[in-house]
DNA sequence: TGCCACAACTTGATCGTTCAAACTCACCCT
DNA sequence: AGGGTGAGTTTGAACGATCAAGTTGTGGCA
């Protein structure tokens, strides 16, 4: 392959190679209709040239772009950022395999939000959208919906059992084996902290927590509750130290959580891993520096489906009949290793 | 603006306002080419269908996409990392103010990185990239500069001079206002905990943190090296602690350092801000989740100037004649507020 | 030999936009 | 009145790809 700055038309091809431009096309979408010396001829000429269609012509002739639009959202939180790029890193990473490519976009304030989205599909920038970070109320979906603009959601649409085009980890079955892993490794109890009754992601992990103690019969270990900051989270995990004891361990609905207990048993002199187990919950870079053993969402699968989501969408495939919920795994580091 | 999944096309417009394509693609472009009242006339219309240019088309036209592509990195540590999503997101925000957007990519490995960069320039893709992460010996820059496919980098092309399409943060500056920051709080002494001399950006934020003594001729402060890893920050924090004192201060040449030294200065119980000012270098996730003071990344200029560049590059100019270093700010914490 | 079927390949038209060239017409000057 | 000027607008062509419809040629069969 040649390294020139001027791209290879299709024409160019077609000429070097002695043939048209249709079977210069078939040779690369339906080599089966070309005959076996002609497709080697043709295939070596692009080789020659380098040539790589181009995604402009092709996107004018399908109606279609290949590109997936995709909110960088500044006002997020760090602890939501923390997911963010790790997730825009798999949708990029897992895109070209689904035909397609990831543009980012930032909401400045000239665009009021949604005619935003609406702009990029009408002027085929984006073929469709991925959602993060929805929440209760999120007028997006509904919007998109309305608008007849394909998308597809991280996080489960909680308000709206009828929309179907989403895909969550299981935060449930997150705290169950964060649990079921504390005790194997031979915690006396298992405590939980996490966030105030009533925000649904919060109450979902907590459910795997007790789920635990309930398939063994055991007795639930003590909770606590704070809000997302990493001094409310120390604060709430003194009394929480108390209860389980040295020896026992902690399942947080958070690594934020995690980091304030570790910060909580670190002033009384306890050794996170040796004293107190600890586990969080995203396997965030907040973890990883503090070497928490942490749930690790499963971003590459979430972003194969909804990736694959849009595609059948796309094609005219009606929505899915129910969303996708997705194990996480777990991140095994010496917070929970004695 | 009517909601409707069909897009209009210029085409639709020109019919309903009784004009030609032409006059439809002025009034956008060079108005002062149309007529007052068909110019308004066209305008109502061009509102009343939503009607907005398909990208595709213009970028097949003009052999121009307006999309500059970005590499994600998942190899990249989780501090680079922390760099990496406020950086994407500064681009993703200026994009469209130089008519542009961005598109992610990751490094699979079924492409050898190099070809995959030419890869998306030839199927117009792309029209330039924006390379983070550049690091002495990265091949990228010669690379695409002999391919003649423009980039900007961000970061310093340190073994190369003559290239000159980057712009950086100004790390001296940076360690200076810190420095400067943490005398005028009242710390008596300033040390500095960076990296192993001889790394380029290290010696260079060094720089910032001895020119300010030097300016004051006062005796240089004590300094220890570290790599980038927490255990190792905390462990070189703790002759350093010794050394500046109680009530003495030290400047980081990154977040995790600051991080370690907060961390050491715990261990002996001394209260940051209130015992030992510490100051960091990214204001990343990590700085913000531990209330740490720290260098702000001048990411919305720097990303402002890339695009920029790219912008005169694509439309003819020549490279810039020299590379542009921008001055961080700070963003003031708790933990060098006494 | 004549006809059909089918494989292999080519040609024309189209996607939506913009540049360049052509056209129209009111206005001015001689 | 005739011709030039120029503002305002229209038309044709092109960007590069793919679908649909056309053409060519080979082989089989009656």
């Amino acid at each position: 392959m040649t390294t020139m700055a001027g791209r290879a038309t299709i024409r160019e091809v077609a000429d070097a190679a002695g043939v048209s431009r249709q079977t210069v096309s078939n040779s690369l979408i339906h080599p089966e209709r070309v005959k076996g010396p002609t497709l080697e001829r043709v295939r070596r000429v692009i080789d020659e040239l380098g040539y790589r269609p181009s995604n402009a012509a092709q996107s004018l002739r399908s109606q279609r772009t290949g590109a997936v639009g995709f909110e960088l959202n500044a006002t997020g939180s760090a602890t939501r950022n923390a997911v963010s790029f790790p997730f825009v890193l798999a949708l990029s990473e897992r895109a070209p395999a689904h035909n397609g490519h990831i543009v980012t976009f930032g909401t400045t304030s000239e665009h009021p939000l949604l005619s935003g989205y609406e702009d990029m599909v009408r002027s085929q920038l984006v073929d469709a959208f991925i959602l993060a970070d929805t929440h209760e109320g999120d007028p997006r979906p509904d919007w998109l919906d309305g608008a007849r603009i394909p998308y597809a959601a991280f996080g489960r649409l909680w308000g709206r059992p009828e929309l179907t085009s989403w895909a969550d980890v299981d935060g449930a079955h997150g705290l169950r084996i964060a649990t079921e892993h504390l005790l194997a490794q031979g915690y006396s109890t298992v405590g939980f902290l996490g966030w105030p009754a009533g925000s649904q992601v919060g109450d979902d992990r907590r459910r795997g927590w007790a789920a635990v103690h309930e398939d063994r019969s055991m007795p639930l270990g003590p909770e606590a509750m704070a809000v997302q900051d990493l001094g409310a989270a120390t604060a709430a995990a003194g009394p929480l130290l108390d209860q389980v004891g040295r020896g026992g361990a902690i399942a947080c609905a958070s690594d934020m959580f995690a980091l304030g207990v570790e910060r909580a048993a670190a002033a009384r002199g306890w050794r996170s891993g040796t004293d107190i187990g600890i586990c969080g919950f995203d396997a965030s870079v907040i973890a990883e520096i503090e070497s928490l053993t942490s749930v690790a969402l499963p971003l590459y699968e979430i972003a194969d489906h909804l990736l694959g989501l849009l595609q059948d969408r796309l094609g005219g495939a009606p929505p899915p009949a129910a969303g996708l919920l997705v194990e996480p795994g777990l991140t095994i580091r010496s917070s929970s290793t004695r």
